[in-house]
DNA sequence: CCACTATGAGTCATCTTGTCTCATAATGGT
DNA sequence: ACCATTATGAGACAAGATGACTCATAGTGG
């Protein structure tokens, strides 16, 4: 039985999911078809059939490499932070609004909010993407709680709807760069909120 | 010279909008094309041409279909508030969250928010849409810094921001319906946040 | 009643899509 | 070093989509 370890298909496949990341950014998800990512990857078109019999998949595998998962807090950071909440949560959502500003993010998202409703795939992405900002909140608000800073009923699904809410609709509706100063605008916004 | 009041023409593109429009509800942008919608439409495929020689045009069409304005606030409900901003925002904002709630609008928003990095036309009807709801809010915010509800540095984009980007949260990133109880409670955590 | 014009049907060349075959060469086990 | 395995690229192929065109017809405005 073969193992996944074929150089050739590594290979290959790694080219292909990297031209289908491009194409995502660069013109959207209808851009990427097997065709395009073929032409791109410089890779026979038979080929990418073969690795993604469908368009759906191809172009779900696009969304998921354009969408890793965030990465966890450094344990330096945690101590540095004297386990002052504000100051983690500003870091968490700081790196959330770094992941927006890149310019992929916007066709990642978009594709994502537009296709959860038709397909299952994406509608997994959606919400995994929703429980990756609840889990790297998850922390920090229960400290918060802990200390009294929020109300005890706020759960870091409430939080993120305070905080992430904001910030998408400045990145992607009004259009603006997220900076560390809008971060923390919001962050103490919705400390004041849910105190 | 001929004026806009042929019948004929004007019935074609009625059937044809409403045909755009549904297949965007239905299918998303992707299915908005010259051959579907004259297929639904039960019109000549040259004829959509006519109409919209490019893909983009037609499908600017459908979304602008998919986004009339806002209704204004009834004189007899602003008057009924008895001038109280807080009821003057939370009715505006549940206009807003019912249009929200609607099929089509997350079709409609996804297309824009990832069509207006690419289109001119679609970054137009991003930024009109930023309008309308800070258009909407205006002076209900504009009497609660009169009043000293908010902070005199409140503007109408900002209160959007506040209240608006959560509720797009909640609707479209948890996949929830927005009730009364969420505009409520949404706007009165800004309320709080930026008293 | 008539000139006008939007329309539906159709044709046509070109491109896209999905499936298939086959020769080739890289690969892993022996 | 050898060989059976297997992923690959090139290409053929039918079916369908796309965009531009023509033309007879019928609804329209004067």
């Amino acid at each position: 039985m073969r193992e996944r370890t074929d150089p050739r298909l590594l290979r290959s496949r790694e080219a292909m999911v990297a031209a289908a990341t491009e194409l995502l950014t660069e013109s959207g998800l209808e851009a990427v078809t097997h065709q395009a990512v073929a032409a791109r990857a410089g890779v026979g078109r038979a080929t990418v059939y073969r690795h993604w019999p469908g368009l759906l998949d191809l172009r779900l595998a696009a969304l998921e490499s354009g969408m890793p998962p965030l990465p966890p807090m450094p344990e330096e950071l945690r101590t540095a932070t004297g386990g002052d909440p504000r100051t983690e949560l500003v870091h968490r959502l700081s790196v959330l609004a770094e992941r927006w500003d890149d310019e992929q993010a916007g066709a990642v998202l978009a594709a994502i909010l537009g296709g959860s409703r038709h397909d299952e795939g994406m509608r997994r992405l959606r919400e995994s993407l929703l429980e990756q900002i609840a889990d790297a909140l998850r922390p920090a608000v229960a400290a918060a709680v802990a200390r009294g800073q929020l109300r005890s009923d706020v759960t870091p699904e409430t939080f993120a709807m305070a905080t992430a809410g904001p910030l998408f609709f400045e990145r992607f509706l009004a259009g603006n760069r997220l900076g560390r100063d809008t971060v923390e605008t919001v962050v103490d916004a919705a400390l004041r909120a849910w105190a």
